[in-house]
DNA sequence: ATTATCTATAGATCTATAGATAATGC
DNA sequence: ATTATCTATAGATCTATAGATAATGC
């Protein structure tokens, strides 16, 4: 399952120095942490700078306001993604590779990297409804995965059987995004495939993709 | 579209009479609308009680205090779930259906009817992980919805290509779950199928889990 | 007579700031 | 000298209650 084109793929997270430097850098990983867990609301600034190890002084030094540490916290995550995304959709890292090869790279990636992560949490945050600048800036990011993921396919789209390549190639990247996520334990539903391994759950959401766009034999 | 085992097949709402209880379901109504579309603690109980046209003493009057509200809306919803699932799934119901029919009916209803409701929204809402009694039991009743759908196939798993009918039918109910909810606006990720027509989804969706399952002619 | 509703407010909680103290780097 | 940190608290917001007033039903 890691002989795939998204292998050695990793999520890209940038490194700090000094005092200063230092405790931001110890706010924006606590409140990542406490914000994946809680929520924003749930969350008091308080508590932020006692898992910092810092006082709520020294939190309103760094940040003007609890709005601008959530911003903080999820534009960095924006970042990693922004880098995370580049390095793949390369189509040179694909070079060569088939669509059932990028799928399983893809879903495999995001099960054993993302799933239950901090980042994933809160990219996905009903809370960013709040702060509708931000929540246009991750959306489009998203939507450039997308994007990225569709082109991928579109350069193969002579392996997709299925009648209306263009559609299915639509679909079929919605039905990664769902059936990933859904995988999570975020989800609030009891789940038939809860006691099926993730390769076992990896295996029969590609045998759905792969029959559904109907690939042919290269 | 409408000719399925699930046609006819509407959402359980109960009614009321006098005043204790027309200001007691103005409230329900009030917090149902404003928990949905804000969430929990985004949503005071001055606005609950100005939006029911109500004091905030007439609230505490019914409710012991904010947590029991929620606890009241969430269980009304509850208990519709429970009368529209026996419904639902009542293998008289669905006699004579195919597994195509009944995941048609599945579908279409979701979509129609529940998506973009408050009711779908408040059951699959993060605030219920705060009050681990009620998500316990809203679980089971969701549980009890998976069952009854694989039961309904199970039934008919002589129509199931797929080598590991038992394995296929759990990954088929948790799909269409995945799969209806992620039609949903709430969902924090843009869709390459948004511009699709509902009906064009609905076939996307089908054609997917029905080559998955690999179905026969009966 | 009892039950439902209202207004006004006490008490708790949380954000953000002010002012004092400690650490850093030219 | 400047920048970072701390403690303590003012101000805002929200929940829940107390006490007074109005409506209901035997």
């Amino acid at each position: 399952m890691s002989d795939t084109s998204f292998s050695e793929l990793r999520w890209m997270r940038t490194v700090q120095q000094n005092r200063s430097r230092k405790t931001q850098g110890a706010l924006l990983d606590a409140a990542e942490r406490l914000f994946a867990k809680q929520g924003l609301d749930e969350t008091s600034v308080t508590e932020i700078a006692a898992e910092a190890e810092v006082s709520v002084g020294a939190l309103y030094h760094h940040f003007r306001d609890k709005c601008a540490l959530y911003h903080a916290v999820i534009d960095r995550i924006r970042e990693e993604m922004a880098a995370t995304n580049a390095a793949a959709l390369d189509p040179a890292r694909h070079e060569g590779a088939s669509i059932k090869d990028i799928l399983r790279g893809y879903i495999c990636f995001v099960i054993e990297e993302l799933i239950g992560s901090p980042v994933m949490q809160l990219l996905d945050s009903p809370d960013l409804r709040g702060m509708p600048d931000l929540l246009t800036r991750i959306l489009e990011q998203k939507a450039e995965f997308n994007a990225g993921l569709a082109a991928l396919l579109r350069a193969r789209s002579g392996e997709i059987g299925h009648p209306d390549p263009e559609r299915a190639i639509a679909f079929a990247v919605d039905y990664m995004a769902a059936i990933t996520k859904w995988r999570s334990h975020h989800v609030v539903w009891p789940r038939e495939t809860s006691g099926m391994p993730d390769e076992a759950y990896v295996e029969e959401a590609l045998r759905a993709v792969y029959c559904y766009l109907d690939l042919k034999r290269r």
